[in-house]
DNA sequence: TTGAAAGCGCTAACAG
DNA sequence: CTGTTAGCGCTTTCAA
């Protein structure tokens, strides 16, 4: 026995030979048949089908340079990020629109800065041809270790630095925080309500900023006085934050929570203090998170973001990216970020 | 200017040129340096540092036929996968060891039939050196679409199919179901109880028929009747088992559920008949899911396993599978599973 | 339309 | 110990 091997997988050197044609015209058929006569194509297929022929990836980005996979970067102080529904569906969405595009997933999951340099080598090794990475607080080192290797990338969420001092333009992908909040307070205004106050989520998150800047376009002094308290987006800081409200003003009539899970601590307040809702206070939420929103009692009127679109519009994005830096532009030039709208979900809350 | 190129990368040609060397030279300095004399180490490394460089992933790949990548696979149809904290852990501990294996992890997630072709495809296109997969249903035809790709793979807990009929061999890591379970029940004999039920899990499932086998096993003749009512894994499937149990045996004073979900949920009908736990009826639950078991009233005497170690354990098994193929060995030389011990943790039900 | 030939960047014998 | 020399499997001009 001449060849022992086992079952060498079939290269496309072994197909042209089966089908007696060129290593080019296989190549041709296989990468979409273009410019081949249809005899050869068929020939071809036959043999390609016989021999269970796959291409060798490694080869093929060895000479196109492209690798068919991006990375989505999770940076783990995130803390049970995949737990959080909402890092999920966008996952989801990232992964629908790479099958899409024909383009792998490839998970990185960083714990801490201690792994930042396997990251770049990574990245900088040409494993992807970009990067998804999600918003992180404003002074870790992730985006400028992730800019440095110079793979494309898109941020899920505006990067707190996003248009700071010599900080690089980064395209990124956004719900319409402000908007949303300042939807969310008018609907509270056409209510009638005249005293609305804020539950405010984390200082460092841009959402966070957004959605109380939104807040604070809607609350003029025609509508009443602008009333904000410090929350944390955790249900517990939501509770706090009520009870310090109405310390403060025990009169309010409405509250816009920056978020489901604040709202739904406030709830819990408002009805300990033997308060109404909507009757005595109307209460809108933010992000219509459907384990929060719809089971509280009464279910929260809340603002709905397109998790999952914002994770597709990222995929997008990013092709276009990685196509436009193909071509004769320079690297710099960073496609617009995205802003996708969000929609007022109306229940029982307010 | 000559050069209008922008910023090829530099390869490992560039370095050579620069350090004075061979290219051989640089390629045995960048994998490790063995062999090499110190002088011309440190020139080397001077010369890759300041050319920024960085090795070629696919064209290394394209010689070595290694990749440095292993997928994980995850079936769709198991729900919100991603909020399964079990799911999490179990990920976490593959990361954590695929980190130390210098091997990086690529997500494959899977939403339907319809997507094999493109698992397989991308597995048979040599884009990674292995791949985990997890329990599916037995009638599921992805492990033979894996397992046709000849990838080696791994599963996570038992396929319900392993050593089946014409099924060929796979190497799993699962924990110790039926000797937990066993462990439980012994534990509730040892506390005189001898009228004990068991609330299974859905009998498609290995972990919960061995669990099951684990309370038969315990429950003798000799320590009481046999008493089992089917459950799913749920609350509210915990719930309705036990008040069947109850019907069919009002006078039972332990229950060992599958899991901790069916015990809260059971615990839960348990007080609504005003049946004292752990006075009335000892309960002990399976899985010591932190999130249920720390936070019934009263906490939940379970069963752990260690979810993150058997995930750092599939690792383990799936480098040593590579390696042994790599060797003379074929391909079929199944590494032995392996069953991780559990371990009963006492809190206050039982 | 098809084929021949030249690499992509790297590793791995094999010499020296 | 170091350099030379072949490729790994594929795409892509360039001719025919």
């Amino acid at each position: 026995m001449p060849e022992p091997t086992p079952a060498a997988r079939p290269t496309l050197e072994a197909v042209a030979t089966r089908a007696g044609v060129s290593r080019a015209t296989v190549s041709r058929v296989v990468n979409g048949g273009a410019g081949v006569r249809q005899p050869l194509v068929d020939k071809v297929r036959r043999a390609v089908e016989e021999l269970g022929y796959i291409p060798n990836h490694a080869a093929r980005t060895l000479v196109t340079r492209r690798n068919g996979a991006v990375a989505v970067i999770i940076a783990e102080p995130e803390f049970r990020i995949f737990s959080d529904p909402f890092f999920e569906q966008q996952v989801r969405g990232i992964s629908r629109e790479l099958t899409v595009h024909d383009s792998q997933l490839v998970l990185l999951w960083v714990e801490g800065p201690g792994e930042y340099d396997r990251i770049a080598r990574y990245l900088g090794g040409g494993h992807v041809d970009g990067a998804l990475a999600f918003s992180v607080h404003n002074d870790d080192q992730l985006p400028s270790v992730i800019h440095r290797t110079r793979v494309p990338v898109v941020f899920g969420g505006r990067p707190g630095w996003a248009g700071g001092r010599g900080e690089p333009a980064v395209p990124y992908v956004d719900a319409d925080n402000r908007g949303g909040a300042r939807e969310a307070v008018r609907h509270l205004v056409a209510l009638g309500r005249s005293r609305i106050a804020h539950i405010a989520g984390p200082r460092d998150q841009a959402s966070a900023l957004d959605r109380l800047d939104g807040y604070r376009d809607a609350v003029t002094p025609h509508t009443g006085p602008a009333l904000v308290a410090q929350g944390g987006f955790t249900v517990e800081s939501g509770a706090r934050a009520m009870a310090e409200l109405l310390e403060r003003r025990p009169d309010l009539d409405a509250v816009f929570a920056g978020n489901d899970l604040m709202a739904s601590g406030a709830l819990r307040v408002l009805r300990e203090r033997g308060l109404r809702v909507p009757e005595d206070v109307a209460l809108v939420g933010f992000d219509d998170m459907a384990s929060v929103a719809e089971r509280t009692d009464p279910p929260l009127t809340t603002v709905r973001q397109d998790i999952e679109g914002m994770g597709r519009l990222m995929v997008r994005l990013l092709m276009r990216t990685i196509g436009v830096n193909a071509g004769p532009g320079a690297a710099g030039a960073a496609p617009g970020s995205v802003i996708t709208p969000t929609e007022l979900v109306r229940r029982a809350s307010a």
